[in-house]
DNA sequence: TAAGCCGGACTGAATGTTCATTCCGCAAAT
DNA sequence: ATTTGCGGAATGAACATTCAGTCCGGCTTA
């Protein structure tokens, strides 16, 4: 182990996603951080150099749990609907049920930070190696297959994503409970405005 | 007039808009504003008593020459499609054309001011008046006509705003250039989601 | 075994910076 | 001369970060 104690590593983490999640990067001060962790102010310097790096790793861990969600149950060698389906309901899932992590994620996005994240993704599209399937792979592919409509795969993929995070932000403020037949009724809608 | 001088008070309004837009609330001193609206600190005071007044009076004015622009042109009497595609293409008219506009009210709902004026829809919604037909006004209707499917008009609103938000981005990112027959197309797949 | 020592984990008061807001004096207009 | 609009240095609060010190478990030595 690198770090003196993961506990302390992971308590400062987990405060600073909540705090973060609730008032943004600066409602959430540094001693609000260490008091909701338990720890002092000058124990989350020995973990994290600075807040910024503090912030960074709070997203790549989310990042990382997100993508092995994911994962799970992967429907390999599927049918296209079958697996967009799966990312879209997956998707969905993971925010409804983790609905600190999804406003972190939305925080993040939106600042300088998620800029550069953004950047980062841009070219890795450029350079994309479909190593683990994307879903932007999926929506090539299912183009290509003449199953989804012929549209630029950034707005097939706006008309999916943008869905998924208006859901989510309308759960998270209560107005929407999604039982599994509304939620495969609202992949099914989705669908309907990708398919060909 | 009430204000000493409508130019500075505009030229404030706008220097708030553009640096919020692109920096956030808290990358947005007042001091900056000052300078970038060519006025002094002092002189903002004596337009807005503090900055949340000043930042609200800004989100105002801008919901307000966006509803004016959703005006224009509105089909009235026409078909659901119709009126929905109206507002369909005229928010992405409108937010492409005026990005600042866009990022700005990213930042205010993303945000206590945007939780605030969240409740106030809310409160909205079930005390409806239609007076100015509203989308979610013509989603009731078009599932009560049986052109919409049977869903929750939360999430039909949904399917409709989330993807003009991300497209909004994905445009002032660079990733988009929508001409006309694109955009067009754009809303049918969108109505395709919605349409029963 | 016991006493003394050592180093690393931890802490929070202190520091320096950045802001929102105030307030007083200046200058133009009347 | 008086009023009114302005400006920006001054003020005080909030914050990120530092650092001088405490604490504790283990190791050495007598």
């Amino acid at each position: 182990m690198q770090l003196q104690n993961l506990d302390k590593n992971a308590a400062i983490l987990q405060a600073a996603v909540e705090l973060i999640a609730e008032n943004g990067f600066h409602g959430s001060p540094m001693s609000m951080i260490a008091t909701r962790a338990g720890v002092g102010i000058g124990t989350i310097y020995r973990y994290f150099v600075n807040k910024d790096v503090l912030i960074k790793e709070a997203f790549n861990e989310i990042e990382t749990r997100l993508n092995q969600a994911l994962q799970q149950d992967y429907p390999v060698g599927q049918s296209i609907r079958r697996r967009l389906d799966h990312y879209y309901i997956g998707l969905i899932r993971f925010f409804f049920s983790h609905p600190v992590e999804f406003k972190f994620l939305g925080q993040f996005y939106d600042s300088p930070y998620g800029v550069e994240k953004r950047r980062d993704k841009i070219f890795a599209e450029s350079t994309n190696e479909c190593g683990n399937e994307t879903i932007k792979c999926l929506f090539v592919q299912g183009v290509t297959d003449g199953v989804i409509k012929d549209l630029p795969i950034v707005i097939l993929f706006s008309l999916f994503i943008g869905s998924i995070i208006a859901l989510t932000r309308d759960h998270i403020l209560g107005f929407i409970e999604l039982d599994d037949r509304l939620l495969q009724r609202t992949a099914d809608a989705c669908w309907d405005a990708i398919k060909r």
